[in-house]
DNA sequence: ATATACTTACATACTAGAATGTTTGTAAAT
DNA sequence: ATTTACAAACATTCTAGTATGTAAGTATAT
């Protein structure tokens, strides 16, 4: 075939990794070969040769593009200038458990993060980067709680490092039960009083205070 | 090679299932080959043959050898003759955070389930009967604290259905958590304020409220 | 402006290995 | 004698990786 210019070739990149993202969730990662995902982008393997090294490498590139535009609530809720650090968290919080039902891309490379893929050595570092992102969440998490406390939005004896355990278990539990069984309850529409339901645990339960 | 006895044939189906837990858990399902779990089983792919259809009736199997001993328990906390349901079901949910830590098999084979293979349609009805003992689990919740609502235990305006989404989720996510980076804080050491904190926000927190 | 040289962006073809499923063989238990 | 509980050998199918081919884009010199 012909060579392309740069901009269509970029395209091919972005369709493979479409394709990839697509079957990946609809086969599983073992189970889908560089023809399939080859064959759904309307290329040949060649293409992805050059534009991959691999397969892994086409798996990490596919994972790069989910982008967390929660960034900056994140922050927010860490900040020692921020006079509401719970109610930044709060909105965070709602709206990670809304973004998995509502935000197609999401939902798919989650599903296939959490389904459709083993976290063993032939998927290069995965598990030790998913610890790594686990590890760091957790870091903010007890920071923005730290950060709450001392602006007496949290009580002042209140474990941080148990709660942030509490509240990223909580999280992660009601988003992975519902990516299993995502035809259920919608996890979207009561965000809310999911989130408020656990700071209320934060707020209230004495098994969060220290001693 | 020689017949064996129906016991020790008992014992070759036993020692391949062994085989399989391992080499499942270490390398995960779809790259551990039969040829991988005869030779470490110490027999050939023929009598893997012998004693399952395939790889997917052996991994099904290999899942059935994992027995709930905590069925008591659920069951005493629906029970209307029990008089502390929700006792019951606390000491349920501490016993299942704790099992996941402390017992070698059911950690082996959650981290399988968890970590270590697709939910795709290559290893048979597995997402759905992901699903149903999920939806399942679920329902036993729901009749559970609607049990703790009718001894009082529980206030009378609870939502049921959001507080079993809550609790199921909290509690797969501290598990899910755990598993994710097991040497990380204890789950088992903690299980009980773990626990009492989510029950806290069951009796307190008017997120969980109808209205 | 155009010819030339080089690079890019793939397609095609080939190789080798691995894994599954099946068939056949076999010695001992029943 | 027959069935059982495997072992061994065979056939087939996938799959990754690589090597090579090739037409068009791009830079450069003139």
């Amino acid at each position: 075939m012909a060579r392309r210019t740069k901009e269509e070739a970029e395209e091919t990149r972005q369709s493979i990794l479409d394709a990839a993202e697509r079957l990946f969730h609809d086969q599983g990662v073992s189970r889908t070969s560089l023809a399939d995902i080859a064959s759904a982008a309307g290329v040949t393997r060649g293409a992805i040769y050059w534009h991959f090294e691999n397969k892994v490498d086409l798996f990490q590139a596919m994972l790069e593009r989910l982008h967390l535009p929660l960034e900056e609530l994140a922050q927010a809720s860490e900040s020692e200038d921020e006079p509401n650090p719970l109610g930044q968290t709060r909105e965070l919080l709602v709206r990670l458990l809304r973004n998995v039902e509502l935000d197609a891309q999401t939902r798919r490379i989650q599903e296939i993060l959490q389904h459709k893929c083993e976290y063993t050595d032939d998927l290069g570092d995965l598990r030790q980067k998913m610890q790594a992102l686990h590890l760091e969440c957790d870091e903010r998490i007890e920071k923005s709680l730290r950060n709450a406390v001392s602006k007496a939005q949290l009580p002042a004896d209140l474990d941080c490092r148990r709660a942030t355990l509490c509240l990223h278990g909580y999280v992660h539990g009601l988003q992975a039960n519902w990516l299993l069984a995502p035809g259920g309850d919608s996890l979207a529409e009561q965000a809310e009083p999911f989130v408020d339901a656990l700071l209320d645990m934060l707020r209230c339960s004495h098994a969060l205070r220290r001693r």
